[in-house]
DNA sequence: TATAACTAGTTGTCTATACCAGTCAGAAAA
DNA sequence: TTTTCTGACTGGTATAGACAACTAGTTATA
C-alpha cells in the first residue's frame, strides 16, 4: 500500500490512501479514522510522518482532529468550502432554520443570449432550467432559477428533488474551483411577489452566482430573488 | 523574545513574532526571512519547531517557501483579503469610477444602545459619529454613517476629509484583523432619498460592517445605504 | 451511592539528528 | 575566456522517542 522505494514522499502516499478511503465512502462523515500510532505501525513509518499526512488533510478540510479523542472525517467538502455561497441548505441550517425546496419547473430549453454568455456556450445550445422556491421553516425565502449546460451533466427531476446538484457534479468527476457572486437591491415584480408571498413593490435582494469548474468551464448560473424583509446576507472576512 | 516557560506553544510564539515583524513593516513583501536553521539557533529551539511555525504562516498566506532559496514574505495580505470590503475608494477605483466623499456631519456623541452593543462599549461612552455621502463620478452612490469609539483614536474633521480612517488606525499601531458584513435589501426612507437623489420608496441596499482589531476590540461600525439602481455588490470566492 | 483517583488511549508539542534535493556563487579545469 | 565542478547554503522528508494535555471508562474510596 505504501511504497518506500517510490520517489513520492511517504506522507503524500499516506495522504492519498486516506483521501481514497474517504472518497470511496469507506470512511464516512464523522467516522473516526485509525489513530496516528496505528497508522505508523501499519505503514511502518514514524508517527511524525503520519502527522504530516493528516495535517495536510486537516488543512484541506478532509479531516478534523480532537485532542484526546481522535481524528474524524469531516462533513462533505464542497459544502464546507463554498459554504453560504453555493448552498441554500447549509446557509439556512447555520442560521438554525429548517431548509426546504419546492420545485416549480424543470425543463430542457435553449439558452437565451444573456444565459449563453454567462455559461460560455452558443445561443441555441440545450440547457437545463430549474426553478425552485426555497423555504425556511416553511416560509418562502427565495425564488431561485438555475441554468446548467446539458452536455455537462445528465439530470432529471429526481436528482433535483432528493439531493444536491453538487453530488451529481462530483459523481461526474468534476470539481468546483471558484464562484463569483453579485448582490443588488431591487423591487419585487408581479411574478415573484405571488410566489414569495409579498406585496408587489416590496424590497428584494437579487443574487446572481456563477460557478466554475477546475477545467475553467462555467457549471451553472443561478439567479435568486430573496425576500428583503426576511433575508440578510452575511459575510465574514478574516485576516 | 520567546518564553520557554510560557504555556503558549513555542511554535505559536515564533509565529506571532514573525507575524509582528511583517505587520509592523520590518519585513516587507518579497523580503527573505532568516533560514529555518538560523531561527532554530537564535531561539534555541529545534528546527522542526521553527518549521511548524513557518508552515502555519505559509498556510495562512503570510509566507511562501522556495526550495533551495529561502522563505519570503508574501504580498500584502490584509489589502488583498479585505479589498472591496473596507474601502469604498478602492471598490470604486476597481470599477473604473472616480470616488469622492462629501462630509455631512462629524461629531462626538454618546453611543446609543444598538451602537454600544456593536462596539462592545457602555451606552454612555463617547464615540465619533461620521456621516458621509459617497460619490462615484460625482453621482451620489451611498450614504454612510461610521461610529468609532473615541478612546481608541484621536480624530478630527481634517483626518476624515483628506485621508483614510485606516491610515490613522495604522499610525496608532493598531492592526485590523477581520470584519463581518451583512447585506439586505430595503426601501429608501425620506432622509436618504433626498441625499441620494432618488425617489422615496426606491430600492436600496443596506450594508452593515463591523471591523475588529487584532486585540479583539471592535474598531468601527459602518452603516451604508447604497442606491439599488446604481450599485451592485460583487464577491469572488476562490478554491 | 456519590465522588475521587486511576488508567489506557488519544492528539499536541518538542527535541536532536540524518539525509535528500534544489540553488547559486566561486573555484578549478578546459 | 568559457565551462565544469564543488561546496555551502536553502527548504523537504523522515526517524525515534519523550512528555503534556485531554477524554472516557473503570476502579477504589469516602
Amino acid at each position: 500500500m505504501i511504497d518506500k522505494t517510490s520517489p513520492m514522499p511517504l506522507y503524500f502516499q499516506i495522504e492519498e490512501a486516506i483521501k481514497q478511503k474517504i472518497d470511496k465512502g469507506e470512511w464516512e462523515s464523522e467516522t473516526m479514522i485509525p489513530s496516528e500510532r496505528e497508522f505508523a505501525e501499519n505503514y511502518e513509518v514514524s508517527r511524525m510522518t503520519v502527522r504530516q499526512a493528516i495535517n495536510n488533510l486537516v488543512n484541506d478540510g478532509y479531516l478534523t482532529r480532537q485532542k484526546g479523542k481522535g481524528t474524524f472525517v469531516s462533513a462533505k467538502k464542497i459544502e464546507q468550502k463554498l459554504l453560504g455561497l453555493t448552498s441554500f441548505t447549509e446557509d439556512m441550517k447555520s442560521r438554525g432554520l429548517r431548509p426546504a425546496s419546492r420545485l416549480i419547473s424543470f425543463q430542457k430549453t435553449t439558452a437565451e443570449n444573456r444565459v449563453a454568455k454567462a455559461l460560455e456556450i452558443k445561443e441555441d445550445q440545450i440547457i437545463y432550467e430549474i426553478k425552485r422556491v426555497r423555504l425556511a421553516n416553511d416560509i418562502p425565502m427565495a425564488f431561485e432559477t438555475t441554468y446548467v449546460p446539458s452536455d455537462l451533466l445528465e439530470l432529471n427531476e429526481s436528482h433535483i428533488k432528493q439531493g444536491s446538484l453538487y453530488s451529481e457534479v462530483e459523481n461526474a468527476g468534476f470539481v468546483i474551483d471558484y464562484a463569483t457572486q453579485s448582490l443588488e437591491a431591487s423591487i419585487s415584480r408581479e411574478a415573484e411577489s405571488e410566489i414569495l408571498e409579498i406585496t408587489k413593490g416590496a424590497a428584494v435582494l437579487l443574487i446572481k452566482r456563477q460557478t466554475y469548474l477546475t477545467t475553467g468551464r462555467p457549471l451553472e448560473l443561478v439567479q435568486s430573488v430573496y425576500r428583503g424583509d426576511r433575508y440578510k446576507f452575511m459575510i465574514d472576512m478574516k485576516r
